[in-house]
DNA sequence: GCGCTCTCTGAGAGCGCTCTCACGCCCGTG
DNA sequence: CACGGGCGTGAGAGCGCTCTCAGAGAGCGC
């Protein structure tokens, strides 16, 4: 089509100078209506685009954030989570009008890459990173830096802004629920606690069984990656200990450690509870449906465009990082026995 | 930190003027050695990093490739295809040094913003795309402007430079290898014909069989979406026509088919032959391990990079469309019953 | 020793845009 | 009828870089 137009080659076929079609294209007042009109035809009939490049040089700014996630590829295709905050991320920043670029790696020099390449050049107004494990220094780097950074997920060091979901809370509540339920010898498998979610939901799990005076006994856990074949496996090394309720503590294992014990003919809720996290929508497919705790994911995607968005805004003052903290939410599905045990007090069978 | 310094500040720093600082950062000669020395050292000292924007407004390069996946995201992250795609892309990327950005998409709303907002604007060098269905407007219109445009699969348009598998032979050589097994009642689970690749497989596996002298029965045929599911679905809907053998156009839809057979009771290769399509890992790991196509994923990715590149340095000259076929080879597995049939010539079982 | 080439360096223009500033015009007012 | 105050517009500087061009020295042959 007709390529490599200038501000000035619109004002000449329009008749004006290349600052009034400036004006135009950015919704400047102070335009006389029929000049604006004339404008805009010429501006539509020869599909003019400003260079993004000329812009950005005087604008400082680019319109574009990056989404990182250090995870290796295959780790991140695996978890329906991911394209849940992918979705709503890319929601959020489309409508803002900001453009979102999405870095993976293969490898931890592609991950190295970003910052001489991508950061510190200027290509990114913002960054928004998640997936980090913990001590990952490209978290630190781009935290040292001037871009500013929102995390999804608590980061473990300071100065750092961030949303994440209530992970400690949600854990705590699946303690004190399938205490309530009268269950006592009650198992965990692990989110890595080389992750501060894996971390914080062991911690909130701890405590809501210490609450109730339960212990965890060390041959009741293990712990898995996120995956579902480590959920399997990590339920596989529980089940000779005879838990009566297990804790995965994500949608995706729990499925693989649902599969690990109907394979050694264990009936769930009857034999063994077992409650997940997530709220994944493969979470109401499994049979029996899963009890877990709900978190929004894409809301906290979107929240975490919100802040990034307003970090932008305010940069020059560089104040101080600003967290926010999504609530979860119980979802009590077949999968823990709320059904047929009396203890319950008031959850309801979805 | 030092943020916002520019080749004059670099310049001044190091006692020389602004020309000499970008040849030694563009790695240009004629700068004597200890001039260079003194300069880059002052870069590393100061954490230097020229502006991409800067740099781009004069070069008419930014350095940036765009992946563009029209795909719903959750799609996407279901087949392990496109995590193949994207690793020997991402590699191939990097290894150039580009820097490669992806596209994913919620909705038609998000597709359409794609080209005014990244591609028209110049913020990309080049834009590879890939799982389109046919008659797909975007296509249409990355090919209609200036930006090279490499796409992976074949396109349904004239014009396009593109990398794709060679699916009818693929095909071809299931059907030829399936009617040398003996099989005579021969099903398809059909990728969906709306894509290129559907319908090349769909075409090739027609060749073959009509070239053995058997017909594709309508009553065998029935097609899948490349979900999981679908696969097992389109499979749920063969089985009492009670196919001898059937070609299942992709793994992950094969993978789906292997679980209808098996939840009907019918024992694969004994009762049910199958042969799937794409060679991914998950194909090794299914039992009975599946006969399949396999095609070199990330070595397509890795030459859509290299095409692309290509067009990108040789733009001016505006040259014919490029297109390459990638070479599939038949994988012999468990699947197929070539292990217990006497007929099968020369494969190996793997 | 003079002029030549060749190597290294700096000055300056210009990429396409935004934004400030100043100017011309028309209006209202005294 | 002269004058101040908008409003609409254009001129021009400058964002940080690349690249061309010219000039300063150094080295060489005659």
């Amino acid at each position: 089509m007709g390529m490599k137009l200038t501000l000035e080659d619109i004002g000449r076929l329009a008749g004006v100078s290349r600052s009034t079609v400036s004006r135009v294209i950015n919704d400047q007042d102070s335009v006389s209506p029929d000049v604006r009109d004339r404008v805009r035809e010429v501006i539509l009939r020869t599909g003019y685009s400003p260079n993004i490049a000329a812009r950005s040089l005087v604008s400082n700014k680019t319109g574009v954030i990056g989404l990182v996630i250090p995870s290796r590829v295959h780790n991140l295709f695996e978890d329906p989570y991911f394209a849940r905050l992918i979705q709503g991320i890319t929601s959020a920043s489309n409508q803002a009008g900001t453009t979102l670029t999405l870095f993976l790696f293969q490898s931890d020099d592609e991950e190295r890459e970003l910052y001489p390449r991508v950061v510190a050049p200027g290509f990114l107004d913002g960054v928004i990173i998640t997936a980090t494990r913990m001590g990952d220094p490209l978290l630190a780097k781009m935290v040292g830096s001037s871009v500013p950074v929102v995390m999804v997920g608590r980061p473990d060091i300071a100065g750092v802004s961030y949303v994440d979901a209530d992970n400690a809370g949600g854990a705590r509540m699946v303690a004190a629920h399938l205490c309530s339920l009268g269950y006592r010898r009650i198992g965990l498998v692990g989110a890595p606690v080389s992750t501060t979610a894996g971390l914080d939901r062991l911690n909130g799990f701890m405590e809501g069984l210490d609450a109730c005076g339960l212990p965890l006994d060390t041959a009741l856990r293990a712990d898995g990656d996120f995956t579902e074949h480590s959920g399997y496996e990590a339920m596989q090394l529980l089940i000779p200990s005879r838990p009566e309720a297990v804790f995965v503590a994500s949608d995706t294992m729990a499925i693989g450690a649902l599969r690990a014990l109907r394979e050694a003919g264990l009936a769930v809720p009857d034999d063994v509870a077992v409650v997940g996290f997530d709220g994944l929508r493969s979470s109401e497919q499994t049979s029996p449906t899963l009890t877990t705790v709900h978190q929004p994911v894409e809301e906290t995607g979107a929240e975490a465009v919100t802040t990034l968005l307003e970090l932008i805004e305010a940069e020059p003052g560089a104040g101080e990082a600003v967290s926010k903290i999504m609530p979860v939410e119980l979802v009590v599905g077949e999968s823990c026995g709320a059904a047929g045990r009396s203890e319950q007090p008031g959850a309801e069978r979805s």
